[in-house]
DNA sequence: GAAAAGTCATTTGA
DNA sequence: CTCAAATGACTTTT
């Protein structure tokens, strides 16, 4: 289009220069629509002891076990018996919990707590001394269970989010915690050879320290998980409590209806890969489990048992099933990811024969109506990815004019503002000084590409001992720099320790919001840690005084951010480590400043939020000046396509508060000012 | 060389 | 205690 060309820096005086109100309010209205009986029995958070101790946990070495916390949220969300355990209870102070005898308080607010095989740990089960570890050759020894013996006790009230009466902010916590769990021993993992499943690992720490929610299984929804969330593993569905089998494709309880009770399904699976209509993402045919055995290529007719019977009583008893899609993810070759698509109900069942000649379950399920879209939004960025065009209420099909690889769409469908203000898309910081000028980096001398556990690299050393990425691109943990590998390295640019400075690889958009300006948002889904953005403008110097600041809303400055952001590294800590956790105090703010108000991209667009999904990072690859990385940004957790994307402006302190400004950003953590 | 199929090590909860 | 399961990472085959 003509017109694209034209915009930047083109004369577009009929734009209204929009004065960026860069404050931020929910974007989709909170999922209604779903009838659980939260009005009577409000959200709770109790602090309960860990049940039975397990056995093989350490014994007398680790005394300090005696005191381990659970870390439960749970809300009563399911009314339907009577069984349920209610009342709030008051979070009981950890104090209370000194010893484990206190075990069986577990109960108290599991809704279902007369169905619960009891939380106990079978965790760790007693080990042979240690030593079964290399056992003669040829015998194929079972793998000893790992004991993790450097959990920390006492660290998981750490994770206890500001608001614990935030089911959401619980549920993010713990997912935050599972995931830089998961690349902690990734990276370990890469460096010792050891053996892979950092998923599994992860899951097992969070499972025997409990930091868990929604412990107690129930029918209807998963309080803190929003239809639309996405994940990467099974095991991630475990821990939040929304699907709890770890391989299984139907989760069921038992539940009392009046007098009797049933096996019901909670929740399903749908892995993909079977005939979904395209045009109907509100009808879902499942199929039950079973008959295919193990090892063999035999495969026998499904029996009316466990999940499938429970799915079939389901139908009688018309609950509420949660439904999980799993898609292939288009970033990995052999990626899943899964989304919460909100509630089902069964409309029938019937069996069919399959190409192996056994029957087989099926059933159809409805999407209840009055809930937000969820893999439909998955399915329609998708289309856009592979074709533009399709993409409506399209102002601009590139914003950046060509200077990024990747189209950034600018889109309107809330009202009828043609654009943002006049500024120059630029992909680069532009340095009062040359680059040349400042102390060079030092570079690693590896052939071809960097690699884990290279005491040889300079830059793996430069970082710590660690690469900072993970194989897969993504961050591992927030430091104070991160060094890229630079032009003063040998090794070729596809060395994972070259990220943030090939620039974006999304599909985003710039699109209008309700009543902030214009905010940011990805047609892909973004998994935690992956990079996003730059912030790019022009550096400020720090020794000239720019009185005239207060009137430039495009300023970034590395104020300290809230503790969402300061937690995410949290999880090494669980297993032992030293911790990177920076608390407000110690902050120490870098001098750096950038204005975009004249020059930017897309992270310019980014809105405030005191619970951001997105923190910035300092990286280092072009010069030696620590005092002036780049600011880069990433993601806080899983991010689902379509969701704004928002940072921690920073704390208002002296220095930056004659630009504060109110926030809408509706979180209950919120400040207040930004 | 990419995609599909096979192999293996694991978990949770019934 | 045993078992099943719409797992996930990796290797081998087509």
């Amino acid at each position: 289009m003509d017109r694209a060309r034209n915009f930047i820096p083109g004369p577009n005086q009929e734009l209204l220069d929009i004065k960026p109100i860069r404050s931020l309010a929910p974007m989709f209205p909170a999922p209604m629509g779903v009838n659980i009986n939260q009005s009577s029995t409000p959200p709770l958070v109790c602090v309960t002891p860990v049940g039975q101790f397990p056995t093989g946990f350490g014994g007398g070495n680790l005394p300090a076990f005696g005191s381990f916390a659970t870390f439960n949220a749970t809300v009563n969300g399911f009314s339907q018996a009577g069984t349920s355990a209610n009342g709030a209870i008051d979070a009981t102070p950890i104090s209370a919990y000194k010893t484990r005898s206190g075990a069986t308080a577990l109960g108290d607010d599991e809704p279902y707590s007369g169905n619960q095989t009891s939380a106990s740990g079978r965790k760790a089960k007693k080990r042979s001394a240690g030593l079964s570890a290399d056992s003669s050759d040829g015998v194929k020894a079972k793998r000893p269970k790992p004991v993790y013996k450097n959990l920390v006790a006492g660290k998981e009230l750490a994770f206890l989010p500001a608001s614990p009466n935030n089911p959401r902010e619980i549920v993010e916590a713990v997912h935050m915690t599972f995931e830089a769990l998961r690349r902690r021993h990734l990276q370990m993992d890469e460096t010792q050879d050891a053996s892979r499943r950092a998923d599994l690992k992860a899951g097992a720490i969070m499972m025997a320290s409990n930091i868990r929610a929604n412990v107690g299984k129930r029918v209807g929804t998963a309080p803190g998980v929003e239809i639309g969330d996405i994940f990467y593993f099974r095991m991630e569905l475990c821990i939040i409590g929304l699907h709890a089998p770890s391989m299984g494709g139907i989760d069921y309880m038992s539940a009392k209806f009046g007098a009797d009770e049933d096996s019901v399904a909670i929740c399903i699976v749908a892995a993909g890969g079977y005939e979904n209509e395209d045009d109907d993402t509100d009808t879902l045919v499942y199929s039950g489990s079973g008959g295919n055995s193990r090892n063999t290529e035999e495969r026998h007719d499904q029996k009316l048992e466990r999940g499938n019977l429970a799915l079939e009583r389901s139908m009688h008893r018309k609950n509420e099933i949660r439904v999980v899609r799993g898609f292939k993810d288009p970033a990995m070759v052999a990626g899943k990811i899964y989304i919460y698509d909100g509630l089902y109900k069964i409309q029938e069942s019937w069996t069919e024969r399959t190409k192996f000649g056994v029957n087989c379950f099926k059933y159809r399920l409805q999407r209840e109506p009055g809930q937000r879209d969820g893999a439909a939004i998955w399915k329609m960025t998708q289309r856009w990815i592979q074709d533009p065009s399709t993409r409506g209420r399209v102002i601009l099909r590139d914003l950046s004019s060509g200077t990024e690889s990747i189209p950034v769409c600018l889109v309107n469908e809330v009202d009828h503002e043609k654009g943002p203000g006049q500024f120059t898309y630029t992909n680069q910081v532009k340095y009062l000084r040359p680059v040349s000028s400042m102390t060079p980096m030092q570079g690693c001398g590896c052939q071809s590409v960097c690699l884990p556990g290279d005491a040889n690299c300079a830059c793996g050393q430069h970082n710590g001992g660690d690469l900072p990425y993970s194989s897969s691109g993504v961050l591992v943990c927030r430091k104070p720099i991160v060094y890229e590998c630079g032009e003063a390295c040998h090794c070729t640019l596809n060395c994972r320790n070259r990220v943030s400075q090939k620039g974006i690889r999304f599909h985003f958009e710039v699109f209008r919001t309700a009543n902030r300006g214009w905010g940011l948002r990805c047609w892909e889904p973004i998994r935690a840690g992956a990079f996003i953005c730059e912030y790019t403008g022009e550096v400020i110097d720090e020794l000239k005084v720019n009185l005239d600041d207060s009137e430039d809303d495009y300023i970034f400055q590395t104020v300290c951010p809230g503790e969402k952001t300061l937690k995410w590294n949290f999880g090494p800590e669980l297993i032992g480590e030293q911790s990177t956790y920076v608390s407000a105090e110690e902050f120490q703010p870098l001098p750096i400043k950038i204005s975009a108000k004249k020059m930017g991209n897309v992270s310019r667009f980014m809105n405030h939020s005191c619970s951001p999904n997105v923190f910035w990072q300092p990286v280092q690859y072009n010069h030696g000046d620590d005092k002036h990385p780049h600011i880069m940004f990433f993601a806080l957790n899983h991010i689902a396509p379509m969701t704004e994307l928002t940072y921690d402006y920073g704390v208002v302190g002296e220095e930056t508060s004659h630009r504060a400004k109110t926030c809408l950003c509706g979180s209950l953590t919120c400040r207040g000012l930004f």
